[in-house]
DNA sequence: CCCTCGTTATAATCAACGCTTATGACTACG
DNA sequence: CGTAGTCATAAGCGTTGATTATAACGAGGG
């Protein structure tokens, strides 16, 4: 036989996540600049190769079936991934001082540094570690000189280093525009975000802990109907109309701006938590940790 | 412009784990059944896709530059994240009960686990989901009904959970056939280790932090001269010659078996930990989690 | 009630990529 | 000094994948 062991094509994931973005196969061909047909037959090919229905056809546009959207958290991973290689490459290639060490607690590294890292992707190339820490594992590390940029949670700076609010990160309801609480005013109680069947990620998930966390604070817990492993997905199933989900304001600020979903006002709930970057005291930031500084400050801006 | 954004080749990549694991283009080649300038020529391609050279062409062999060394660590986490989509795929479409929550430890998860779960890859297929968590942790998401089957260090078996050890995990030091350890009789000392220049993963990595720890013992600290992010990598930086490492046996099982990695003795120092699977008591286990410890166990007799 | 816009599927055509086989050059080893 | 192993190059060819044009279908507005 000619082909053995084929491997799923990137071009159709990254079409997959496209279509579950924008909701439609021929915006997701615009996006990838190759003709509808095209895309068509290559998201069909998906499809065949995996023997799953990934995408629901329809003359009003297209939506992921619920394999689509487990796919869809699949594929994230695997383009994250390669998006670190070819960055990894370019940096090895512009023989840049490019070594950027970062450590990060579990719920920056896992929610908000993979946000933060994406344009870096795009214009400073750089080889990217991470180290997973808490605030206190953080010190040590710089001590140790084991890593170049830090970021923890809470108040406290610890000796030696220097620090900067990167973020405040504020967590909202989202629903579809057609969801009965798309055209509340009155904000929603805790009570009644908890009884609501949600959409969400995998339990460990720095979005989801936050979420418990607050909800605790007032002796509730979340009701999760759907678990999925990628904002990505999360984001097609509630548009498509699977539920409400609590994500960063971050994450849907495009769909929020563009009504594809909207947001729901809650009260009695904190949903925040603040986001500090730290670096050595008395030392220069290197070129990748600036740029990674810049990176995230012009995304606050833009989204807050 | 007909491609503007193109994806380095999967294949290409997985040949160039090959050759790192051969030291040769043509036994790569073989692996993936295709002939020898078919994988020359994707070799190239991939070289020119990121313009940077990764394999040394001698009329002996092929290794691996630096640069291509990086390259496969991070090409080991792209196949990764590839073939975790491909079981998650093959789950869905057969429909089982193929829900496979998992909690381990960082050290569990990050170096064990993925030996574990690759032969899982080809026989049953799961959707598997990893949740980190320490051994006080994990009592705590058993009760929540969060996760199906856990691993913990440590000797204590928490309360309405039953268990088995299901590895003892045992680091060796290895170095290349021509380097002067090879040869040696009598074993290293702990100081002779913690002086000589280590081929290792990055902090944080499993294998690093028990290495760490039991020199630190005895008052030491290993010296590690180049960090590589993929087990692949190190082994075939180490066939070439660029220092010691210390890798789990299992990992190195291969290669010692025919020579192309020699273990070198050590006195003085505990570079064991055993490892327990643990479930709920009274309770029968899924169709997935039972294959995972079959799976374990029959990787465990062919390596111990 | 009909028309128009936007969506997806199908068909025909053509260019380009990638594999295979065959061959040559080079090196290490016995 | 020959043999076995390696990689590079060239020629031939099949297959894949893209484009354009067209048809069919549903929703929303006048």
């Amino acid at each position: 036989m000619t082909t053995h062991n084929e491997w799923p094509d990137l071009v159709a994931l990254e079409l997959l996540v496209s279509v579950a973005e924008t909701g439609s196969i021929r915006q997701a061909a615009m996006v990838h600049h190759i003709s509808q047909p095209a895309a068509s037959v290559r998201i069909r090919g998906l499809e065949s190769a995996l023997q799953l229905r990934l995408v629901e056809r329809h003359t009003t546009g297209a939506r992921l079936t619920p394999d689509g959207l487990a796919v869809v958290g699949w594929a994230d991973k695997v383009l994250a991934a390669m998006r670190a290689l070819a960055s990894g490459a370019r940096a090895l290639r512009l023989d840049e001082d490019s070594q950027l060490r970062l450590a990060a607690s579990l719920t920056v590294a896992e929610y908000l540094l993979p946000t933060w890292l994406a344009p870096l992707y795009a214009t400073t190339p750089a080889a990217v570690s991470l180290r997973m820490a808490n605030s206190e594992e953080v010190a040590a590390l710089f001590a140790r000189d084991e890593v170049d940029l830090g970021f923890v949670e809470g108040a406290s700076l610890p000796d030696g280093l220097q620090g900067r609010t990167v973020y405040r990160d504020e967590l909202v309801v989202v629903v579809a525009p057609g969801h009965p609480w798309s055209k509340r005013r009155t904000p929603l109680t805790a009570a009644m975000l908890a009884d609501a069947p949600l959409v969400s990620r995998e339990p460990g998930s720095g979005t989801r802990q936050v979420l418990v966390h607050a909800l605790a604070r007032v002796g509730l817990a979340p009701t999760i109907a759907v678990e999925l492993a990628s904002t990505t997905a999360i984001k097609a199933a509630v548009g498509t109309g699977l539920g409400p989900a609590v994500l960063s304001r971050l994450a849907v600020a495009a769909e929020l701006a563009d009504r594809r979903l909207v947001a729901v006002p809650v009260t009695g709930l904190n949903l925040t938590r603040s986001i500090r970057a730290v670096w050595r005291a008395r030392s220069e930031l290197s070129a990748p940790a600036r740029a990674l500084l810049g990176a995230i400050a012009a995304k606050a801006s833009v989204s807050g």
